[in-house]
DNA sequence: GGGAAGCGCAACCATTTGGTTGTATGATAG
DNA sequence: CTATCATACAACCAAATGGTTGCGCTTCCC
């Protein structure tokens, strides 16, 4: 467990924000699942422009969910599935507080109350 | 374990974009949280107008995050945790992506992996 | 009954988004 | 050196976002 520094709100928006669409989506997943992606090799499976695809690629960028790596004239994007963990944990503090209105009930009745 | 109908593109599309903003991720911390919330109670939080807020709201009940309740002239918000897990899911799933990407070089040294 | 609270909805406005095309630049191939 | 490929970036445009105000309807309180 490295201490990583907190996310501010407006980099959480950026995830989310560049999670909310379904080509972004799909790209990430074709860089985590390892596929070997230059820009314009990724553009090549989405029917619209290629400059269309580098702005999605450019959103993906600035949320911190993929990487640019320059090798020679091409970019290679990369995955980056820290931000995409962050990403779960965040949702998962929102579970712990719904799961945590039962500790309250529990507390009307203190013998049945689990420690934590 | 319930088979739970799956998303379509469109309906992640809305989870996603309706937690890109800090005001809306704060309200659904606030209902899951169990504060009891009329839109006019959520929207004495914020410094925006009350019309502002009902969007919001109104963003979050389409993204399935959130249920209204009618109750006397109140709309009582309540939180709905099961599209929160769903989207946790979601990118569980493209961080199952990742990992699986160390599985072929696992195989060629068998006994390294066993962390999660 | 009548006024006020709570909500929904529509109109409006500035800004952002998501796409396009066109142009410029660096790296590669011949 | 020249032509071409991969990228970057700017300008442009339609549509969506995120805020506002105003109006109308239902519900509650005196």
């Amino acid at each position: 467990m490295v201490a990583l520094p907190p996310l501010s709100d407006a980099e959480i928006d950026r995830v989310f924000h560049a999670l909310a669409d379904a080509t972004r989506r799909d790209i990430v997943a074709r860089v985590l699942g390892g596929e070997q992606a230059s820009i314009s090799a990724l553009a090549a499976r989405y029917q619209m422009s290629f400059a269309a695809v580098q702005k999605h690629v450019a959103v993906l960028e600035g949320a911190g969910l993929v990487t640019k790596q320059a090798h020679g004239r091409e970019r290679i994007v990369r995955g980056n599935p820290e931000r995409i963990a962050r990403a779960r944990e965040l949702l998962g503090q929102l579970e712990e507080l719904w799961k945590a209105r039962f500790s309250q009930l529990d507390s009307l009745f203190p013998d049945t109350r689990s420690q934590e």
